[in-house]
Parts: C-alpha cells; structure tokens; sequence
DNA sequence: TATTAGCACTCCTCTTAGTTGAGTGCTAAC
DNA sequence: GTTAGCACTCAACTAAGAGGAGTGCTAATA
C-alpha cells in the first residue's frame, strides 16, 4: 500500500502535470504550499512510486510523468469530487431554455456545450430509436411505382424510408393494407418491426390483397437498413489544442475513427450505468492509445438511454470532466423524462 | 501574350509541382522529353515568367513554384480536357448500382467516392429542400399538448417538425384541421409554407375550429426554422495528406470552418452551372488561402439543383478533378432526372 | 532512523558554425 | 538567339558546445 506521503505526491504529481502537460520535477513539487519536505526526500518517494508502475520517466533526468496505472489509481483513489462554478452551470442551464423539448435539438446543443465546457471532443448518443415503438405507421405514394413509408414513434421520432410498389397497385389498396398495418404495428418497437411483418402482418395481408408478398418484401428490405442512433459531436478539431497532438497522425487517426459509426459506438458500454472512464490503451482501439474516455448514460423517457462520451488526452482533467457530466446527465435525464409522452 | 515557348514551360512547371510539391528547376524542366532548349535559356524565360508573375520563387536561389496568377493561367488556357480511366468510371458507376434511388443514400455515396478518386476533401449538397412541393401534410398527436407535423415532399424527402399543441384540442378538430391543411398545401413549395399558412389558412381555420389562432402560431414557429439542404463530407481528413498541410494550424482551419454550415454553403456558387475553379485568396475565406475549391452542380428534377466541391491545395490536380466532376455531374442529374416522381 | 544538503552526472534543448547541393543570374562564347 | 560556364545564394543537414533542469547517491543532520 501507498503511505499518505506517496499518496500526496501522486496527487500533485497528476494534478500539476494535467495542468502543465510538462514533466513534474521535486523541486516544483517542494514549492506547493501543501509539500512540506524537502526535494531530496521527495525524489526518493518518486523513484519509490516509479517502481510501483504510477510514474514514468520521459529520460534518465527528467522529471516525472503518471503512468496509466498512476491516472488509473489517481481516478479511482484520488478524486476528490469538485464542485462546478456557477457560470458553467448556468451555461448547460441555457440548453434546456426554450419551450419544446425537440430530442435532437437538445442533444447538438449538449454536444456543442461540452465541449466548450471541457475544450475536449464530445460525442453523444441520442436515443436508440430501435426501443422506440410505433405510434402511427403510414405510406404516401409519389409515383405509380414508388412510396415512402413513415413510421412516427411514441417519442415524436420519425423514420421514412422508400420502396418500390408493386405494378397496378390501386389507392384503395394501398389504403386498405395501411390500415391493417397500422392495426397490428402501433405499440411495436422498431426493431421488431420486420420480424412482425414477415411472420405475422404477411399472412393477413395475403388474406386481403393482391402482391401482398411483393408488397411486404419491399417494405422489409426497407425497414432492415435498421437506423442507428444518430451521432452528434461537438469540438471535434478540440484535440488539437492539445500539446500530445500536435503529431499530424495521431489527430488524423482519430478524426479518422470518429468518422466510422461503429468505431464510435464501440467507445460506449451499454447498458452500464454511472460514470466510465477507460485510460489510454484500456481503450481497446489502437488509434486511442493516447487518449482517455470518459462515458456515461442519460434516460429517455422510462427504459430508453443516450450516451456521453468525452475524449481528451490521458492527461484529461478528469475531475472537471466528471463533474460536468454528472450534471449534464441528470439534467438530461430530467429533460427528456418530464416531458416525455406515453 | 506569352510566347509558345514560355507556355510549354509554365505548363510543364505547373504539370510537375502538381505532381511533387517541390520547387521546379531548370535542369529538370530540360530532361523531359518535350523539352528541347537547355537550362540556361530555361533560366531566362523562367525570369521573364517570373516578371509576368506567373511564377515565384521560395527564396532567392530556389526553383520556381506557379503564382496563383500562374495556376489561374492554367486552368483558363492550358488545361486540355482529360479522359478518365475505365477503372475510375466503373468506381462512380457502382454508386449506382443498386435498385432504388434514395437521394441521401446516393449523395452521401458520391461523396465518399469522390474523395476517394481525387484524394481530396468532397462536400456534396444535396436537393435544396426548400423548393420541394408539398405532396401530403399530416399531423400525428403524441400525448395531449404535443404532436408532429410531417411533410412529404414530391421528391419522396421528409420534413418532421415538433410543435405544441393548444389545450384541450380533440381530435375531431385535429382531423378537420389537417384536411384543411392537406387541401391548400399540397403542391406549395417548403419556403412559402409560413407565409402561405400565416396570410391564408389562418383566416380559413379560424371559421372552422377554435384555437386556430394558437394552433397555427405554434405551427408557424416550427416551420420557421427552416431546413436547411444537408451537407455531406467524403474524406474530411484527406488533406493531411497534402505536404503542404502538415501545418496543424492551417488543418484546423479548414476543418472547422467545414463544421459551420453557413461557411461551407458560401463556397459555392449557387444558380450557376458548368465548373468553377476558385484559387487560393480568390475564395473569400482566409482559411482558404492555400486551398482550391472546384466546384459544380447537378439536377435533380427538373428545376432542383444540388452542388458538389472538392477542396484541395492550390496545388491541385485541376485536369484529374475537373473531369472527374465532369463525369460525376453527368451521373448525378442523370439518376436523378430518370426516377424522378412529378 | 528519517530527512535533507550537496554534488556529480545525464540528457534535452538551444545555439553556432560548417558543409553540401540544388538552383539561380550573369557573362561571354558559339 | 542559344548555351556553357561560373560565381553566388540559401535551405537543409550535421556536429560540437553551452546551459539548465532534473536525477541518484552519499554523507551529514535532527
């Protein structure tokens, strides 16, 4: 175990170096008011900590780094929780000003703000759609041979996507087959929403009007290109105030991840809930070796859930990022669900 | 007027920065084939161009570069028109491959291609929503005071809006409304909704249902903020790729101002067509200094447009992406003219 | 025994000087 | 008019040296 000398040290060592981004020294470190000894005996207690793994030297005389063991200890151990001055509050307080909760809206606007707020990159999940269930489904035709079908969820959502109609299809048709789908698909979630058609809407449909089956598979192969939850950044060239980026392939790498859907959604853990923060190569992509994660979750209405991530440096002032999150995702989760409808 | 000679050379010096960003020297010029003259009286026409400001120099006994005056020249007088190789045709082909054209799904394809072929940045605009017609209104209620109103537009695009409804609306009401709506907006194009609805529905609705007043305010302000044509990126990091970006700062010009909407849309020029070539500080934007823009536009429909750029160094391919843009143009207004609905 | 002052040592960083080579402009010869 | 030749320029690279921040170790101190 650290004793509290070694513990104190480690402080101030990632606390100065977030702030510097420069190798911490003894002599720095004996001028903080709260060091009281000397930096000869400061330098034993940091070769001490550097053979536990927490520091790291950047060349045999200079002065000393944390380690990702030393921020992952720092995070888990030293982070005392701050509090966030009364102007940044204010700030994320202005997101949820105007009257109409549009989901969309709010959610650019957060992305904007936090990364303002944090001068990192911020990404944000908005609702996975999937969840959301059908409220009115319905089809406008444009031409003999193609329509769009538009599915309204019970969140105010809206997905449309086209088909291709079968031949000779009549208006009295086509109304016909959309009152039995609106029938049967009100109340299903999206990503049920083909199996649904498939198994069961295809046989009454069948019962009723002529290529159904043509009818059904091109509205299935529409609804399969399944939407992603859509993806909003804010500060996404942030990265490069960042001293440890002003390497041109490193910000290219990871401007390049952001830019690949997937990629992104992999920097989220579903499903967990609080606050997640992966240090350095704890992420598993290689492009983010330098660079730390801090994710969390907000609610949607009653089981829907959004997602934050804020990236930054490993040298990322964890406290200040926490902190903000924190408040962004209760007032978050308090927005979305007051107003939400059933 | 330049002599013959003084042409051969500009365009070879052009032709071979294009192709390695280094300073062009005379014993260089005088190697290639087409080049029958010795350096010494490449020297001395190269001084003449200089003085004509074609050309310029690094430093004083460096090879020489092409002037924007220089590139200018060349894209107006010495730019024989390129064919592309079977290779890239087929590559633009598959974009339209697939069955049913769905307009954003194409345009964000060409993007992603574009940038591809040209190794520069690509930003497509898409349909100019705002003079799509209206081709169905509805209005589907989410809980008591809120509901959606969606817009299906005769090219099969998607407007959905939310809005708050009066108190105490039924939907007995809700219903007459939208067939009043339905009645007087289909056919109306997007950016005369507002005025449409403020000046000549009001005064209908108002005979009809209560609250109309509310209703068609709270509508109004929905519609206001009117959608702007999206916006689709290919290969926004290319340019870390061109040796006279590796200045972080110049990057990250670009790149932001590529994230403000009202930037990217003043680089095109809008209502003109065939193929404009922006050098340099002929763009307006200072980000854009050492940046081309080539830019065109495409149809869609009969009397919609869409736009493409591609953002490079000044030192761009002109021949390569003039054609490319070409051709792309070409496909474009093609696919899209043929499956149009009326 | 724990702490600290002192000192030799390391190595990054910055500066200076020197070398090389690609390229020019000019002059004089062809 | 063209070209060979030559002196000159300057960026780019390399090497050497000075300065300084920081360390580890040793011996003195509380």
């Amino acid at each position: 175990m650290l004793t509290n000398r070694q513990l104190q040290i480690l402080q101030v060592i990632v606390d100065d170096f977030i702030m510097s981004a420069q190798p911490v020294g003894s002599r720095q470190i004996s001028k903080k008011q709260e060091i009281t000894f000397s930096p000869a005996t400061i330098r034993n207690e940091m070769a001490d900590l550097e053979e536990l793994g927490f520091l790291e030297k950047t060349h045999t005389s200079s002065g000393r780094v944390p380690s990702e063991k030393g921020y992952r200890f720092y995070v888990d151990h030293l982070l005392s929780p701050q509090g966030i001055n009364s102007r940044d509050i204010q700030q994320i307080q202005s997101i949820f000003n105007e009257r109409l909760v549009e989901v969309e809206h709010i959610i650019r606007k957060s992305a904007n703000i936090l990364s303002e707020l944090t001068s990192y990159t911020s990404i944000l999940l908005g609702p996975d759609v999937q969840r959301h269930r059908v409220k009115r489904f319905s089809i406008v035709p444009l031409s003999s041979d193609a329509a769009v079908a538009i599915i309204v969820t019970n969140n105010g959502h809206v997905e449309n996507r086209m088909f291709s109609l079968p031949p000779n299809f009549t208006a009295a048709e086509l109304e016909k087959m959309v009152n039995i789908l609106n029938d049967r698909l009100v109340g299903v979630s999206l990503d049920e929403i083909h199996k649904k058609l498939e198994i069961e809407i295809l046989a009454i449909l069948q019962q009723h009007v002529r290529s159904a089956d043509d009818f059904i598979h091109s509205l299935v192969s529409a609804t399969m290109q399944n939407s992603e939850s859509k993806i909003f950044y804010g500060g996404k060239t942030n990265m490069f105030n960042q001293p440890e980026f002003h390497d041109l392939n490193k910000v290219r790498m990871i401007l390049d991840l952001m830019e690949t859907t997937s990629q992104v959604q992999s920097l989220f853990h579903p499903n967990e809930s609080g606050i997640h923060i992966r240090i350095g190569s704890e992420n598993q992509q290689l492009e983010m070796e330098n660079c730390s994660v801090i994710t969390t979750t907000y609610s949607i209405g009653e089981d829907q859930q959004g997602a934050i991530a804020i990236i930054g440096p490993t040298r990322m002032d964890y406290k200040r990022v926490v902190a903000l999150l924190e408040v962004m995702r209760m007032d978050l989760s308090q927005a979305f669900t007051k107003n939400r409808s059933d």
